[in-house]
DNA sequence: TCCCATATGCTCATTTTGAGCAATTCAGGG
DNA sequence: CCCTGAATTGCTCAAAATGAGCATATGGGA
């Protein structure tokens, strides 16, 4: 690994993979590019690493162009999962597996390549994760069993329900996706953690969410965290967006994303004081209202601004 | 690598490594630790990935601890590097080898428990990185030679440049430590890319600081953009704290990691009105002037502030 | 023509920053 | 015992950013 080993032995040799979260905007929704593995389970893309590439993104984008005919924008590599006990099938003496997480934006939802890859809405997984109506419904059939396992596990266990899920007066983190969903996956209450240990979880799927296979859904709660964030101080939402935008277009996907409603003015006066977009001319009516100005990203931002990005100007009352 | 290999073929075998940047703080200057290879060169404490663990951050904790008898707190995995031109003693048919870059942050730097481990001020591989005392002389010294280089690549390259360097009026961002260094290297002026690609570099050793072996110089420098994000909003400048201190040691160590001086009276008011830390009762002189108040971390905020961190009211002026 | 549904403009109170002046409080020296 | 130096603390004030909400503009259709 180095050139100096400092421990005699060389280094393990290893099985690893790629895994990808491929998101992308569409009417609304985020989505995320799932496939069905024969078992019947929902799983994101994910294949062997080839040796050929001379880095591991080109080897991904490589990988995932061929596999679901998307041309990838924004890559970024989320986390590398070791865990020893990742492959449910394998003994004791198995081989330890690698995999490496990635998440990718792509602009256009193509009804994809692969007959069995299919765009899915990512609170399909994560049904708890939207706010956008108010307090999800999920949220509110969780929080009793969730306060019942928090209860045994002592003031502490109580202390990251109240953190996490924004329960006790503390306010809605829309980041902290990773660890809602391990602290759901602790209590025993997805699915996952059933097949994982066997034990019962008797929550119907619009509550607990549609489970995935391995921890593939814990890859795709790193990619909406990250995402969550990265919006905030570096101008991504743009490679989700097609050339020209109206704001209000442009506010639906962020909220999207974020899971949150945003307030409409503050929304437009940050997004234009930032430098980040600038009209095209042209407009568009469409929507039964006021005709709406076309935007375009304006990379020039980059250069101005230390951390441009979309501030979340949420609503809080009304 | 998935229940359902989606392309024909096993995952490839690879070797696997781990290498850390292990970090503290002393005497005003952040330190990292690091080993002497044979050959002589500065290298970041690495070895192979050891099977027998159930975690990777396990294993990399043991790892470090039997090596180094360092007691690791806070531990974040940075990135996995798989370039294939990494190692540069293979050829073209040589296995590729995977690398995974951690971040790690010790209370006490002791002084190493093998005999070839040091701790280094980390700017001793960044000269460029520390504006405490102004404007560091290796800005000045690099700025003809990296202008030179980005006028070759046109617009492009000047605006890099700007907006990394903090050139042309743009302000110093000191998260960019990773894209920097990149810069660098890729306009020739680190000996790193001299040893990869024998061209010609003839700045001083405080100009373009200390090579390290490999690539170790960029997982390090990943470590310092990370670590220096994150202060801000999570609490993690205590990890490096003792159990108490004085508002001024916070804000020299803070500083130090950070690479900028900051604003003493606003820095306190930060750090008092985020409730990051509270009065132990005691007091300690030593310093020559008034007797500074001892504090200590207050865990608690952590439940009480979405993003509990320490802001960074930097001196404009003055 | 009137109405509906948005888009857009603007105001105002509140908070959060950025900067800097001033008072406190110890140790030490005359 | 008083004065001075060197920090630590306390406070003030203007400027900028944020949170909320009212008001106006402008298209398509009833």
């Amino acid at each position: 690994m180095d050139e100096t080993p400092r421990e005699p032995g060389a280094p393990t040799a290893l099985a690893v993979g790629l895994t990808a979260a491929i998101v992308a905007a569409t009417g609304e929704e985020p989505r995320v590019l799932v496939v069905r593995t024969p078992h019947g389970a929902d799983a994101l893309p994910s294949g062997p690493l080839e040796a050929q590439h001379r880095t591991l993104e080109a080897g991904l984008r490589s990988w995932v162009e061929r596999r679901t005919h998307q041309t990838l924008g924004y890559v970024e590599q989320l986390y590398t999962f070791g865990d020893r006990d990742r492959r449910e099938t394998d003994g004791e003496g198995a081989q330890r597996a690698l995999s490496l997480g990635y998440l990718a934006l792509v602009r256009e939802a193509r009804t994809a390549g692969a007959a069995d890859a299919s765009w899915q809405s990512w609170y399909r997984y994560f049904p708890w994760e939207d706010w956008r109506g108010g307090p999800p419904e999920a949220i509110a059939a969780l929080e009793p069993p969730l306060r019942e396992w928090a209860a045994q596990g002592g003031k502490l266990g109580e202390e990251r329900l109240r953190l996490n899920f924004g329960l006790g007066g503390a306010r809605w983190n829309e980041e902290r996706v990773l660890e809602r969903y391990e602290l759901l996956y602790e209590a025993g209450l997805v699915p996952e953690r059933v097949r994982d240990r066997k034990e019962g979880a008797p929550l119907p799927e619009k509550v607990r969410g549609v489970a995935m296979a391995v921890d593939h859904r814990r890859v795709l709660a790193i990619a909406i965290g990250r995402l969550r964030g990265k919006i905030k101080y570096r101008p991504v939402v743009f490679e989700l967006m097609p050339p020209s935008f109206t704001l209000s277009e442009l506010q639906r996907v962020v909220e999207a994303l974020s899971g949150v409603r945003l307030h409409k003015q503050n929304f437009r006066r940050l997004v234009e004081q930032q430098g980040l977009v600038e009209e095209t001319g042209e407009s568009r009516a469409e929507t039964g209202g006021r005709p709406a100005r076309l935007m375009r990203y304006r990379r020039e931002v980059l250069v101005e601004r230390l951390a441009p990005g979309v501030r979340l100007p949420a609503m809080r009352r009304g």
